[in-house]
DNA sequence: ACCATACGATACCGAACGGTACCGCTCGGA
DNA sequence: TCCGAGCGGTACCGTTCGGTATCGTATGGT
């Protein structure tokens, strides 16, 4: 009832188990696992218990469908974006960490669903756990990958770095400690895409980026 | 009853309020601060709800005073490193890059208190989130004033850059994605502290990278 | 026309939660 | 000697939670 205004039914009339997704993801997203009980995803999604319980056998299980759906977005970034540089590793790695740096405003608050959830799950056996701890080895081997192609030196430490950039601005966009997050994120990766390259002449100081 | 097995009360016989506290610290930080039940933290400090009740006023009381104390340990270590390495700024920020890197193994799988505890407090007034911001900007501060000392240019960029990569360390530390997360972030810090000086003869010789 | 299925609604269950009331004990300062 | 504060123990309150049972109805394929 508290959080229930201001929405126009947007949702309208999807089939019961998308519009049930649909507000799980609202509300998991901007509140949180644990503090969304199913009573409320069944209103957000204008139907009741009994319709969730009847596509989910529970609520972890909705959960995982939740992350599920989210790692297939990212999934889907990441194929985008090679498909948008094809034999150009380095834009490749580049235009994800567009992705990542313009989806922060949106996620202002409330930080990326991944690393909140994986606060809110301490279980490791957990279903969405598993489902998260997949999503981050694809991605991580993805990522090698492409940093492999751009012929970076040590392209597993280019990886690691990148990786813990793309997290720490999500997690320094959320708690508001570091601002233009966006902006100081892309000149970072630039300088480790740039910087870096095993080529000739940018040996020693790796200025160029800055 | 459930985790009271292994714990041959090695809290002993401290103060009650102490007791509360170490307890609190524990389960909050392994379990997390909603699933974790104040009879819970009672039963493992080895005292009563009621005695709880008589030193916090509630449970977020609580949590935020267990925050409060989190936040000094960091920031005496902020202060260890600045007293063992006066007058080099640089080697001050490749302290901090240790004491968390040395971090990393011991919460290997619950990550930091402070990422962790954002995720569960989505309610921007509870007075927890207050404690995590402030602790959150004075550090930032204090790593500003640390890279600006050390000569870097864009001493802001570097401490963003800085924070990003410790914060993303603990996160991917958290959920497993990156292996041997302690020695990738001790590079990367050595080379934002090295590589983007302004001056030419750099005294600490971080020559060797790579 | 038929029937299985999905649906919305409501009431309910047991458990766990945060928080309170009340008890009797101990111990240290005046 | 007394007395009050802090303590441990227990029972309790109201609420919310995840999950279930049950009912009547709408609907669509054959």
């Amino acid at each position: 009832m508290a959080t229930t205004a201001g929405r126009p039914s947007r949702i309208a009339k999807l089939p019961p188990r998308e519009r049930i997704l649909d507000a799980a993801e609202e509300l998991f997203h901007s509140e949180g696992i644990r503090r969304v009980g199913v009573q409320a995803i069944a209103e957000r999604a204008e139907t009741t218990k009994t319709a969730i319980y009847r596509h989910f056998d529970t609520k972890d299980a909705l959960v995982a469908e939740w992350l599920r759906i989210v790692a297939a977005d990212y999934q889907a970034a990441f194929d985008r974006v090679e498909a948008e540089h094809p034999d150009a590793p380095g834009e490749q790695i580049l235009g994800l960490a567009r992705f990542i740096a313009e989806g922060l405003p949106r996620l202002s608050h409330r930080g990326c669903p991944f690393i909140n959830s994986l606060a809110e799950l301490p279980d490791r056996s957990h279903p969405a756990r598993q489902v998260i701890e997949e999503h981050k080895a694809r991605q991580t081997r993805r990522l090698v990958g492409m940093c492999t192609a751009a012929g970076l030196t040590d392209p597993e430490q280019a990886a690691a770095e990148i990786t813990f950039v793309l997290e720490g601005a999500q997690v320094s966009t959320q708690n508001g400690s570091i601002d233009r997050a966006g902006d100081r994120l892309l000149r970072i990766v630039e300088g480790v895409v740039g910087a870096r390259r095993a080529d000739p002449g940018a040996s020693g100081a790796p200025a160029g980026r800055r």
